[in-house]
Formats: structure tokens, C-alpha cells, sequence
DNA sequence: AAGACGAAAGTGGTTGA
DNA sequence: TCAACAACTTTCGTCTT
């Protein structure tokens, strides 16, 4: 029986049967490695109360140089206003950028619990967005959004198989609009995101159909086949692996419907077809039977 | 009757002038 | 900014199991 954090799954590894999926990492739930850490983490815990925020009775000093008589202060008082003043924006600031964070935590624990997402992605995609806080990338876009996109961010880092699609759906926005946000994150925070491979894609499909072992095996044969022979480059990674999967079902014996396949890996039954059809003209299938 | 096949037109995003 | 373009989808009629 083996573990697989990627997927989140448990399965037994003689006969490829998922004995239990969409788990919860158990592991602990936040690491601190020094005193900053583990005081940043405290205060973000626990459930987050961030729609309270100061219930509207923020104080503001003015900027009129009067006391509350209306005269002008003494040269001493002055200055001490002024301190007060510019301690009292930065104060203010900071609350700015912790409820925003407040937030966005709470939506991206909102995102990562509808997609079944193991706590060690929630904590990257947390440190994302921390970072996206620090260089200022939030102000003036949508929190759900950059939530959106740092959770697609910390999947595709820790190779947690996540399309952008159902990164979309699970936070209601559009996938175009995750996707910019997306870019943009990549770009502005200079992170390098391998591409996704078919084989991630297969490895999901196969445990969703909850597929024998063998097939697991020969669909990735295909693959690695295939990505030899050029079949894969240019193709969208989910097509060539349902393809493969399809294959896979069929020389395996237990047959699955290209609709079936086609629903989980998000692509059109023609264009498994497609990919398929490619796929058997290049590789000789002799060598599995 | 369900599944598989494939032609043809349509879609949305990227690229390059 | 616009048109060409490639990958993929939609739609639909036909063939196969």
C-alpha cells in the first residue's frame, strides 16, 4: 500500500485498487523554522473573523495643525502631532495589508477545500500570495482572483494536478480571468512553472476510473513513446493523456467509453479521437500483447 | 441502442505585421 | 489593431458492436 501525496490518494500498489482518495494530509499544519515565522503564522490561524474589521471606528488625525480649541500648536506639539501622524499611517497600513491577507486566506482555504487540496499546496499557495502582498501585486485587483491564481501557482509547483478550469470553477471566476491573473503572478514574481506533463494528467484519470495497475504502466509507456516520437509537443497535455488512457482501457480489457474519459480529462471525445488516432499510427501496440 | 468515427464549421487565444 | 493561425470544440450524420 503506498501513499501518493500528489494525488491524494491511497493505493494499494499490487493491485492498483484507490483504497481510499481525496484525502486530507494529516502532517502538521504549519511549519515555523524561526520566531518570525511562528509569530506571523499565530496570528494568521484559527477561524479568521475578517469580515470585523475595526466596525467603522477607525480614528484619524487631521491635518490641520489646530488643537480641538482651535488654536495653533506649540513648536514642541508640533512635532509630536506630526510623529503621531506618521506613526499612525504606517499603523494603518499595515492593517490594510493584514485584513486584505485575512481575506485572501480565507479564500484561498475556501478554493483549496472545494478542489480536495492537501494542506502543503494550501501553505504554498499561501506564501504566494504573502509575496504578492509584500511587492504590492494585489492593490487595485480582486482578492478572489490573485487567490485564484496563487492557488493554480502552488498546484502546478508541488505538481498537484489542478486544471485552471477547476481552479476557475472552484472560486466562480471565469478561466480567462484566472488565467491573467495567473500570468501575471508568474511573471511579476519571476517564478518558473515546468509545464504540465500528460503523464500528471494520465496518472489522475487513471486513479479517477480507478484503472488496474497494468494500465496505469502501459499508458505510461505510451507516453513516454510518444513524447519520443514528437507526438506530444503542440497538443494540449489533457487530450494526449486521455488518449493514452483510452488506449490503455482498451488493451487492458477494461474498457472505458471515450465520453467517460473525456468528462474527467476535459476534453472532447473528437479530440481523443484525434490524439488516438496519432498515437496507434506511431507506436506498435504489438509489444504489449 | 449505445458507442465510435470523422467531416466541417465554429471558438478563443496567440502571434506577428 | 487586425488578420492569420493552430489547437480544440461543437455539431451532426454514418458506421460498428
Amino acid at each position: 500500500m503506498v501513499c501518493d501525496y500528489e494525488l491524494a490518494e491511497i493505493v494499494c500498489q499490487d493491485c492498483g485498487i484507490v483504497i481510499r482518495s481525496n484525502m486530507m494530509d494529516q502532517g502538521p499544519e504549519w511549519r515555523a523554522f524561526d520566531s518570525e515565522q511562528r509569530e506571523r503564522r499565530a496570528r494568521t490561524g484559527a477561524p479568521l473573523t475578517y469580515t470585523i474589521h475595526d466596525k467603522g471606528l477607525t480614528t484619524l488625525i487631521d491635518w490641520h495643525n489646530r488643537d480641538i480649541s482651535g488654536k495653533g500648536f506649540e513648536p514642541g506639539q508640533k512635532a509630536q502631532v506630526y510623529r503621531l501622524r506618521k506613526w499612525h499611517r504606517r499603523i494603518r497600513i499595515f492593517d490594510a495589508q493584514e485584513r486584505n491577507l485575512a481575506h485572501a486566506l480565507s479564500e484561498l482555504s475556501k478554493i483549496a477545500e472545494t478542489l480536495n487540496i492537501p494542506r502543503n499546496v494550501l501553505e504554498t499557495a499561501s506564501m504566494v500570495y504573502r509575496k504578492a502582498i509584500k511587492q504590492k501585486l494585489i492593490r487595485g485587483r480582486s482578492i478572489r482572483g490573485m487567490a485564484a491564481a496563487a492557488i493554480y501557482i502552488a498546484c502546478r509547483q508541488c505538481k498537484f494536478t489542478r486544471t485552471l478550469e477547476e481552479v476557475a470553477e472552484a472560486s466562480g471566476l471565469s478561466k480567462k480571468e484566472v488565467g491573467r491573473r495567473y500570468r501575471f503572478l508568474v511573471k511579476e514574481l519571476n517564478y518558473f512553472i515546468p509545464p504540465c506533463t500528460p503523464r500528471q494528467y494520465a496518472l489522475r484519470l487513471i486513479a479517477q476510473l480507478a484503472m488496474e495497475g497494468e494500465a496505469e504502466e502501459i499508458a505510461q509507456r505510451i507516453l513516454e513513446l510518444a513524447s519520443e516520437l514528437r507526438l506530444t509537443s503542440g497538443r494540449g497535455p489533457a487530450g494526449v493523456a486521455a488518449a493514452a488512457t483510452y488506449i490503455a482501457s482498451v488493451l487492458t480489457g477494461e474498457r472505458k467509453t471515450q465520453r467517460e474519459i473525456a468528462e474527467l480529462a476535459r476534453v472532447t471525445e473528437v479530440t481523443i479521437r484525434n490524439r488516438y488516432k496519432s498515437l496507434i499510427e506511431h507506436l506498435n501496440f504489438t509489444v504489449y500483447l
